[in-house]
RNA sequence: GGCUAAGUGGCAGAGUGGUCAUGCAGCGGCCUGCAAAGCCGUGUACGCCGGUUCGAUUCCGACCUUAGCCU
């Protein structure tokens, strides 16, 4: 990074967010902004990162993969885990190669943590560590979650004021960064930096006006990825045999209820109705997010004008153009 | 027409003479390396009308509806 480099790329550095709750449909907008402009597109979807997950991540096809590149698909087996801090390093280096080869990054995907992390910047924590996590696992199974977040009350006061007693998952991470560093998580927390400093950021979020609007879209769409072939993707990750249900790919909308009909645990209607019941909560979480976001620039998903919208939007911000 | 049973919030499903069922869904929120995850919060519901009672979703009666049985 010396001088060469500084005058190479003189001009601003800018990314282009676009978030959006699952359903509404972010990957076909970002096509149409991507054939326009000179953009690459970076998926900030947990799932969409694993191999094999296709048809129920609605992966971007093969076709719209050549005609725009795509970055953070399929970079990982699903008998793996990925995670924010592993995402934030990678989308800067997606993004930093787009940047230098004169495009700008477009980040579309609806898993809002990894957006928040990457704008707001991660404190430098460790990460998981599955030795530690099992033996709390073990204590919490010896002594119930209670008695681990008491322990956490001891070491950091203030993590388990703010963690619920019934939150495992948090309680288990607070624990396990103390017992890694030594130092509360509360303490190392304090100190985030963003990757975004000196980048022009716009944010566009495209939605369902109406609720009622997204819960029959989430419905029809599930039901489309089921004629698809939905059942039998799932069907092929369970017939590798080294994937269970407790992995994360497999926690993911659709592939965990389905999973548990192919496992016997429920009948295929219920585990339909059941899927279809955890995108409207996923949708809704997501909501919960964007709702939280200043700077967001809003468009109403279901009027037919939206790319047109959108890309008016930019050249007003200055984004375009 | 007669007999029996049942009618509880969007759904399922307990229960009680005066205080909360609960679960699911929905809705709102939280969120720093599992995040499509994990978690928190949230409902003056007791078929209708009358009666008994200080007080009735709960007891009594009529009526309506539903299911089954009978003529």
């Amino acid at each position: 990074m010396g001088e060469a480099s500084k005058q190479r790329s003189p001009e601003r550095r800018r990314a282009l967010l676009l978030m959006g709750p699952t359903g509404a449909g972010k990957s076909d907008l970002a096509l149409r902004l991507a054939s326009r402009l000179p953009l690459e597109i970076v998926s900030v979807d947990s799932a969409q990162v694993y191999r094999g997950m296709d048809i129920g991540t609605a992966k971007p096809d093969f076709d719209a993969r050549r005609a725009i590149a795509h970055h953070l698909i399929d970079i990982r087996d699903p008998a793996m885990n990925y995670s924010a801090g592993e995402f934030v390093r990678d989308a800067n280096q997606a993004m930093q190669d787009i940047w230098r080869r004169g495009r700008q990054p477009l980040l579309i995907g609806g898993t809002m943590l990894y957006f928040h992390a990457l704008t707001l910047g991660l404190a430098e924590l460790p990460e998981a560590d599955p030795r530690v996590r099992a033996q709390i696992d073990a204590q919490a199974a010896a002594a119930g979650w209670a008695s681990v977040h008491a322990e956490l009350a001891r070491v950091d006061p203030a993590a388990a004021a703010r963690i619920h007693v019934n939150d495992p998952q948090r309680i288990q991470r607070a624990l396990e960064v103390f017992r890694v560093t030594g130092q509360p998580i509360t303490h190392l927390q304090q100190s985030r930096t963003s990757a975004f400093a000196g980048v022009e950021v716009t944010e566009i979020a495209v939605a369902p006006l109406e609720r009622a609007a997204l819960h029959r879209k989430i419905k029809s769409r599930f039901l489309a990825m089921l004629e698809a072939g939905l059942l039998d993707e799932v069907s092929a990750l369970r017939a590798r045999n080294d994937l269970s249900a407790e992995h994360p790919s497999m926690r993911a909308v659709g592939y965990r209820q389905l999973w548990s009909y192919l496992a016997g645990q429920c009948g295929l209607e219920e585990a339909k109705e059941r899927a279809v019941v955890a995108t409207r909560q996923l949708a809704k979480r997501q909501l919960t997010w964007l709702r939280g976001r200043e700077r967001l620039l809003w468009f109403d998903s279901t009027r037919p004008d939206v790319a047109a919208n959108v890309m008016s939007a930019l050249f007003r911000s200055g984004f375009a153009g």
